[in-house]
DNA sequence: TAAATAACGACCGACCGACGGTCAATAAAC
DNA sequence: GTTTATTGACCGTCGGTCGGTCGTTATTTA
């Protein structure tokens, strides 16, 4: 066959966008090697040339997703419309601008499957790892302000996370209607109690 | 060969305790159907007669695990011992007699390989389930006694419970030595704010 | 300077072993 | 005799391997 070489830097690039839109339509594990392959139009070898295993693969995918995420939000939050906004209007910017959730709106279509319930953990780890920062930052902000108080702006940035997360997607677990609607109802709240917030403040978290 | 037969119900539980020993020790990836055929001395056939998948068996393993650990919390909570409690101390005994850390030490040994996160999330999933409705209780026992204060006990132990184990699981994520002990120092006064209790008592949390 | 050659590494794809899963046959139980 | 628990040979798929090929670039040769 035809063989085109490229930069190493644009074929591992290529790989790592195609496979990014096969897990996220198709599911990590409904995702074949010979799809990629497939759709990139390689050869396997060239795969395993970039990338040692599938999973090894995966990570590449989910630290290109998590970073881009992050590149975005520390961009808001450097924007001119954000320099000069309370603690809590920056919060409420950093959640409600969710720009993954377009993405996973993707995968709530094929829902119920497992079979991407490794890519979700990894991925929330790492988000975890590269974005709480950025909360613990706006929430140390608040806690000058006097908005918030906390000791532990950083673990609880994890912590409300991780939590709201792991309850909230369907990803890692089938929940219900139900369950969802009900948690969140009560996450403003929980969420303004483990801040010390005013009552109130967080209530458009449930919208 | 020569073939003995079992009462269903029986050789049912005999694969699931086996599968059980198996996902525990080996992760669930790692262990091969021809493993659990082996330890139970059993055709293939017969594992696919009472299960209709790997992960059939798998759900199957979880519930069982999960029920087990809920039997012992209720156990725990009607005993005599615990009958005259105050809600602060009966959370304690909950937390502190974690039947299944023994279990997940084992897990720990096999550290920072991932076969184990569906299992992981699977088991987390249904332990809050069925176990944060216990949690609750005594939350509501807590607000009634004035040392809690929360208007979603239900929603308050699920989160808890599933932001620490999140957090603190290094089956979900290869979290680093100096990463848990960050959050295990920030869990007791986190837990402090969400449930407005007195500082300081939660402090077990942190040994 | 231009052509031949050597070295490099991106790329290929036939092949493999392992694994989850199937099913027709069969032995035990009732 | 009927039902049902059990067997195990067999299958398709998939992740992964590996010896080898071909395009590119640096180096030598004419």
């Amino acid at each position: 066959m035809a063989r085109t070489t490229k930069k190493p830097d644009i074929r591992r690039k290529e790989i790592i966008q195609a496979a990014r839109g096969l897990f996220q339509t198709k599911e990590y594990d409904r995702t074949t090697m010979q799809e990629l392959m497939d759709t990139l139009n390689i050869a396997k070898g060239t795969i395993y040339h970039y990338f040692s295993s599938k999973e090894d693969l995966l990570e590449a995918v989910v630290e290109d997703l998590v970073d881009e995420e992050l590149r975005r939000k520390e961009q808001l939050m450097k924007s001119s419309q954000c320099r000069n906004l309370t603690a809590l209007e920056k919060i409420r910017v950093l959640v409600t601008t969710d720009t993954m959730a377009e993405e996973h709106e993707q995968l709530l279509v094929n829902l119920h499957h497992p079979g991407n319930t490794l890519m979700h953990t990894r991925q929330l780890g790492r988000y975890l790892i590269k974005l709480a920062p950025i909360f613990a930052a706006v929430i140390e902000e608040g806690c000058d302000q006097g908005v918030f108080k906390t000791d532990h702006p950083l673990e609880c940035a994890e912590f409300m996370l991780a939590g709201i997360q792991f309850l909230t997607d369907v990803g890692f677990y089938p929940w219900s209607e139900t369950e969802l609607a009900r948690r969140m109802k009560a996450f403003p709240s929980l969420v303004e109690a483990q801040l010390h917030a005013p009552k109130g403040s967080f209530s458009f978290l449930a919208e």
